[in-house]
DNA sequence: AGCTTTCATGGAACCGGTTCCATGCTGGCC
DNA sequence: GGCCAGCATGGAACCGGTTCCATGAAAGCT
């Protein structure tokens, strides 16, 4: 509609002068940049992104890849993610990118090439080289959330820790027979968070003089998935282990939920533990070793700003810390007998 | 990097016929369309979609209103959104505004304001008329989901009906004592959801001959939501409904929790069903009302696509069916005394 | 007073495409 | 053979901003 020649005419300016009052560079005395803005404000100009960036290669724009939406973590992540850049100005252009995606090359070599992002957060999606390089080479800084990325700074959380830490907790309240849940190598995510959670478990274990071996039970990344792998796992009793570590709430959810199915009490006959900081956990009363997502997405966000401002590529990447929330989900194993 | 200009330089045609080559649109020889292609590809030309929206008007992106990622309804639209876009080379931009956001004017005003979208989706977020004013006059075609928006196409399914429905199955299983569990009109999303569905039961119950008052119980429209409202509810034996519609499957879930918790067997003493369809409920076996999220979120782009198309705004809404899925949480009463 | 900064503004080029218009060629038709 | 339609192409204007450069006035310095 109206352009911001309309504005300058209007206000008895230069396109030069009015294009400078209203976006606050180069010189414009107070008087005319107020004549320019009650102008602007009297026809209601908004200014065109388009032909700003157009000159200026900025977007105000921001590309964010993610393979789920629904899952907790990822959810929690773009809600995050959205604000933070909404506050800085920016907008964000989501590319939904499933495992083994068939839309993968087209979104990198069409979607992601045009020059229309400032920069890109790639959110559990861990990007081949070169994936990195086909982006790096249109100068657009990129941030990874949940694992490394070779050359790009990410946010993430120590999952090989994490799944120690929590199977440690097990192991400190006495317990020998655990067992993890997690997901398999298979449809491991990018980043391997399965393999790492896995290694994990497997270190505080051997650590601990146990044995690892038969110890690890595949199961889907959800609540359902945990609630089949546990009627399977605990349905029979001289099987059933005293604590069980899952890879992820969800999952630890089900297991509760199959348990009590199975008349198992928890904790009492059974421990579990997750990892994620669900909310939900408050309900199940589960034990949880919390990472923070909205922290990882705000960082993230940060990150990419900073990266924007300095066009130095200093980004580190960086480890958040994670918390151990101790609920009724976990105690000592029964002793035998009783 | 590199512009239509060396494309059309390195091809040896003028940039006009190398944008007819690459866009498709006007005469070109075949010999000459298949040269300037080959010099694209050699020096890796992509468009920029900022040059092309400057002065054709299109931007092939779409802006999306979404309350809330992480709701499982919302989420499902929006992955469909995200896909059915994709699929017609639309990028899919998306605002976060969770009801009584601060943001919103904000967004309204000054993202959604700038040239940046050919159209505008709008999921559970009803526009004022002032709203729909304000869009309108940017000549870009707005979908609603989840609802009517006055004077804009929307894809809903019918709330009353969908809550009747469900009702009257529980009525048609011989239950007279029925609660509904549902959300408060106090924190009401935008588009009466909460209501029509209230509408709907206390039709249902009304039509059966039956009274409504002290039927209507609220909670948070989440899982826990439903686990404390079921906890508060089912604990005083007396007040026991032998049947409770609950307004969505998590909060219908969370009722089913707080009922085994209370020893109270499902659908032995207690009937369930919900509104959804939710991947979960077949873990809990919920008897459910499914509505089809992604259908209607490919449903709102081929609209969205189809009004881009005629720009004749001819579009209708469209009232989506449900489908009753009945599953173990219902059967009929126990018989007084057994 | 004369010279250099600093401030304020306008004119024009430019970003990278699309499209209008003009031109020239070929071929079908009467 | 002459005319018109259809095809193929190039030149130039244009979309709506930003920014470089030039000009000039006011203010600071010696």
């Amino acid at each position: 509609m109206s352009a911001i020649a309309d504005v300058a005419r209007l206000a008895g300016v230069a396109k030069a002068t009015a294009s400078r009052a209203l976006s606050g560079r180069g010189y414009v005395s107070t008087e005319t940049r107020d004549k320019v803005i009650a102008a602007a404000r009297e026809i209601g100009y908004v200014a065109s992104p388009n032909a700003a960036s157009l000159v200026t290669g900025r977007t105000q724009s921001v590309g964010v890849i993610i393979p789920f939406i629904s899952r907790w973590f990822f959810g929690e992540v773009l809600e995050s993610l959205e604000f933070a850049l909404l506050e800085q100005g920016y907008d964000m252009t989501l590319y939904n990118l499933p495992p083994a995606s068939p839309e993968r090359d087209r979104v990198f070599e069409f979607f992601l090439a045009r020059k229309r992002f400032d920069g890109i957060i790639s959110v559990g999606v861990a990007l081949s080289e070169q994936e990195v390089d086909h982006l790096h080479r249109l100068g657009r800084p990129l941030v990874g959330v949940g694992g490394p990325i070779r050359g790009v700074p990410t946010i993430e959380i120590d999952d090989v820790a994490a799944a120690r830490l929590a199977t440690e907790h097990l192991l400190s309240l006495g317990h020998r027979d655990i067992v993890h849940v997690g997901g398999s190598q298979v449809d491991e995510m990018d980043f391997h968070v399965h393999s790492n959670r896995l290694r994990g478990f497997q270190a505080a274990m051997l650590a601990a003089g146990l044995s690892v071996s038969g110890c690890f039970y595949s199961a889907e990344f959800t609540m359902p998935g945990g609630y089949e792998r546990g009627l399977a796992l605990l349905g029979d009793p001289r099987r059933r282990p005293t604590a069980i570590f899952a890879a992820s709430d969800e999952i630890a959810f089900g297991l509760i939920l199959a348990a009590r199915e199975l008349g198992i009490r928890v904790p009492t006959e059974l421990s579990v533990i997750g990892i994620d900081g669900h909310p939900h956990a408050e309900m199940f009363r589960l034990t949880t070793l919390a990472q923070h997502p909205r922290a990882q997405g705000e960082l993230a966000v940060r990150t990419l700003v900073a990266e924007l401002a300095s066009r130095s590529g200093t980004g580190e990447s960086t480890v958040l810390p994670t918390s151990l929330i101790i609920r009724s989900s976990t105690s000592a194993p029964r002793v035998r007998g009783t």
